[in-house]
DNA sequence: TGTACATCAGTGAACGCGCGTTCACTGATGTAC
DNA sequence: TGTACATCAGTGAACGCGCGTTCACTGATGTAC
């Protein structure tokens, strides 16, 4: 059957999202190109119409797993009017909201150790999302000068994805929120 | 062959140690059944006359790595002389050997969001050994009350064990010792 | 305007590989007689 | 004391399964004549 000329780009478009939320929610292993396909509503032969191997769609949907969360961020500073963007960032990052969907959330709190597991290739591009991060979050962060700014970004995303982690280890709701709460009061008490 | 009554429980000891390096080198898939036997000097076959499953092995071994690290930063703790142990603790856990050799460092910042996806029966472990994880290192934590102490305790791992992770990821010596230095001085300066 | 052919996104069977698991076998040593 | 048998940690071939990848095929639409 022939599609509309953009039709390819948008089904390709599908794949690359369905696969940033599985590779959140599961793991860089949850994105097997079955499921993946199955997601988008196609079957997985047609899968290398698209990409020319797994690592390809793995590669792309880090990268689309961390343009959107950055986004989402950029759009909570934006929308602060507290004057201090970076208190707005800590309260919607350390809430039970973001703990309970890794899913559409911060890809490093997803995959941390993972990501620095992964070889030469596909470790470039995560330094690079990684740095596009910063560079994103610096402008919001508390500090006079450039580079105090780029040290609490640091220091405050450390303490949020490692908090993040531990909390979404623990069982109830309770002790999730004990632990959030404990980093955020930490946060916001130490700028 | 017939072997001393003591062989058979050093030989499961050593193939727990053995994995509790693979699964924090390279992940909960790393510690393979057929690569563990081989490190211990032995063959897969031989696997199943000491474990009731693969499953079984990867519980140990996340269990043995929460010990043996534990082990290790109460001895930092305890040998420090400053009056501030917790200081030694940052200093220890925030160090460029730590970052190099996740081999032999803390598994929740080897391990972070695979833990979290583990299912029911190995979460319940999971949970146990961070609960004894966080007994051991309270003591050590600054603060009056037991109460503060848990508080910083959950602060100050949050911090480190994320700061960690990304340094894990980042590719050259100084731009990781950056990040390391980043959050021990701002851990330094908080309590 | 109608017909034959080319295009190409998507299908589903098949293949190879790695991995967890099983199993018949080995062979050195302990035990029963 | 010597012989036959039981024990049991370890071996290595084999199996099933999931997964990445390949490939011959489909069938609707665009294009050439």
């Amino acid at each position: 059957m022939r599609y509309p000329s953009e039709h390819k780009a948008e089904v390709r478009q599908r794949i690359v999202k369905d696969a940033a939320l599985r590779v959140r929610g599961e793991g860089l292993t949850g994105a097997a190109v079955a499921a993946v396909m199955r997601d988008a509503g196609l079957t997985h032969g047609g899968f290398y119409k698209h990409f020319a191997s797994k690592d390809q769609l793995l590669a792309e949907s880090v990268q689309e797993a961390f343009k959107s969360f950055i986004e989402k961020l950029v759009h909570v500073a934006e929308q602060s009017r507290s004057g201090e963007p970076w208190k707005s960032i800590v309260k919607c990052f350390l809430s039970l909201e973001h703990c309970d969907d890794a899913e559409h959330g911060c890809p490093v709190t997803a995959l941390g150790p993972e990501l620095a597991r992964t070889d030469r290739r596909m470790r470039a591009q995560v330094v690079a999302d990684i740095v596009s991060y910063k560079d994103r979050m610096t402008p919001f962060m508390p500090g006079r000068q450039a580079s105090d700014k780029e040290r609490a970004f640091f220091a405050i995303f450390s303490t949020m994805i490692g908090a993040l982690q531990i909390a979404r280890t623990l069982p109830d709701r309770a002790v999730r929120e004990k632990v959030l709460a404990s980093a955020r009061d930490f946060l916001l008490a130490s700028f």
